[in-house]
DNA sequence: TCGGTCTACTACCATATAGTTTAGTATACC
DNA sequence: GGTATACTAAACTATATGGTAGTAGACCGA
């Protein structure tokens, strides 16, 4: 099985895995903020900050564009459609409906297994 | 702003961060495997893969069960909404209608932050 | 029951990457 | 120029990743 290390996706859920990236992003979510705004509200040096925006830039899901002495991102959130996408192949797994179901076959199964009807 | 850090959505992004992981994860899709089954297909020693299966069952992704002296996994996909759930928050930025309006009203704000209107 | 094999683990080492802090650079404003 | 603000670069520690070597327990055939 080729494993395509450091794809786009690795790096999406690898942005997504830290606290501090994510409340980044749910702040970007209501708009454009300045490095500054982002790292103020974290309990962290202004560039531990600053470089989870570039983590976060790495992934594509942010975009900078400086403006002066100012650095304002803004959330592309396109990436994470993809992450979603990924993630809803198992959906069926995570649906009550669907464990029911294979509860139900699996003892049908069992019984069968059980009780074989002869021929 | 107070960041849980290591809570479980950390844990479940970063297992899905690694192509080797996500693998395993497709494989447990089908049904119940062993270590070895699990580990053969990856380009990389059992003992490494030994341990990407201990990460997902950090993040409650994958659960074990000893049979003799199989390990036998299965997938645990509860995790899996719970990072579907809270990615879907940003559903709206990644649909195309809200992103071309986004940009507008961002637009139009960060004029008025860069150049502030005198009183 | 004995040796061989299969399955998996632990321990340890090397390397790479992540995460954070301290020190430094550039830009705007007075 | 001098100073505050906004950010970057260098440095340092911790964690992740992957390898090798050796160990333990279960199964199997002679």
């Amino acid at each position: 099985m080729v494993v395509d290390r450091s794809s786009r996706l690795d790096r999406v859920f690898h942005a997504l895995a830290h606290p501090a990236r994510r409340a980044i992003l749910r702040q970007l979510s209501v708009g454009e903020r300045n490095l500054s705004e982002l790292a103020s509200p974290l309990q962290m040096t202004f560039p531990a900050a600053s470089k989870h925006v570039r983590v976060l830039e790495g992934a594509r899901l942010v975009r900078r564009r400086v403006a002066g002495r100012q650095h304002l991102c803004r959330l592309q959130a396109a990436p994470l459609r993809d992450a979603v996408l990924w993630t809803e192949q198992f959906r069926r797994h995570w649906e009550a409906r669907f464990q029911a179901l294979d509860a139900l076959l699996e003892e049908l199964k069992s019984e069968e297994r059980l009780r074989p009807r002869r021929s």
